[in-house]
DNA sequence: TAATAAACGTTCACTAGGCTAACGTTAGTT
DNA sequence: AACTAACGTTAGCCTAGTGAACGTTTATTA
């Protein structure tokens, strides 16, 4: 109990890390995991600041560089599932921040684009986003950074085609 | 527990990639959950496998690293909550890998050592995971993932007390 | 010494994110 | 015309992470 470090400040039932095991500690699964969790937190509360979610910025951020696009399109540009875009879009048309309407070449589809409004807004949260990256990579020099990221993408791909 | 491994190539919902948005394509917060997701799977299948988790991999590490202690410090050691920290050493417990018993100097406590049947285990596993992090690292040379190691251990640092 | 607070193991429950299944509707394909 | 597939939608599942509460036992304080 003499250790003051704390994993996370304000958890209530999760006290001082006490000797994390050498074995675990160096882990890429867990140290991927771990900066993961921490950095999506961070992410979540800042967002959270202005009542967005990163969901939302995917969905704009896409719908700004590529244009329109059905929902099932959506959600294969963003990665969120099909089943999950509806109630995000929902939100996303609530505020205005993008319409959707039955497209009328094929009545299967909505057709959904955004609006001025969710041009400002995704302004909005990519200047916030900014912020959260600099507060995450706050350590890391401008080429450390690079380095990373270069690594945690070429990391992806070998993932993603594993 | 017997969980069905399933990886990204055989969603059954959620088909190829389209033009993800280049924005999302570099950020950080999204590449680690990409990766940790992925990670995470890998190494959860491999260690199914086996009837294995993650958690006994750490637990088992610390019993052997740091010696035998209670539930609680076990908690704190691995970062596991004590709350799964019950069910998890009932499934050591049963496998014989690991001993509970009260402890008869503090009667809140239990004292959790490991048997040698555990350090079997323990070396299994960590063979396993051997494997497993070369998987996943298999694009990188040997210094490059030191580099990426050591970079996620920075991160992890930063983003401990931030 | 008595009262109070804290730590322990345990159970229960809740949340968020990721994911699958199924359904009715519409469009393509054979 | 029959069959297959894509669409939007709803519902539900699972896992991981987390908090709350309870009965028991030890430590602290009045």
């Amino acid at each position: 109990m003499t250790n003051a470090a704390r994993t996370d400040s304000e958890h209530e039932d999760m006290p001082a890390a006490a000797a994390p095991p050498t074995r675990l500690h160096r882990l890429p699964s867990r140290l991927l995991n771990q900066n993961a969790n921490r950095a999506d937190r961070l992410a979540s509360e800042r967002l959270s600041a202005v009542g967005a979610h990163k969901w939302h910025y995917a969905v704009l951020s896409s719908l700004e560089e590529s244009g329109p696009a059905s929902q099932a399109e959506l959600s294969r540009r963003t990665g969120i599932y099909r089943s999950d875009m509806v109630a995000l879009l929902n939100e996303l048309a609530q505020q205005d921040y993008v319409q959707r309407a039955p497209d009328p070449d094929d009545r299967r589809r909505n057709v959904v684009l955004i609006t001025d409004a969710g041009r400002t807004r995704l302004d909005e949260l990519a200047r916030l986003i900014k912020q959260i990256e600099d507060e995450l990579l706050a350590p890391f020099s401008p080429a450390e950074r690079e380095l990373l990221i270069d690594l945690l993408l070429r990391l992806n791909e070998h993932l993603e085609t594993r």
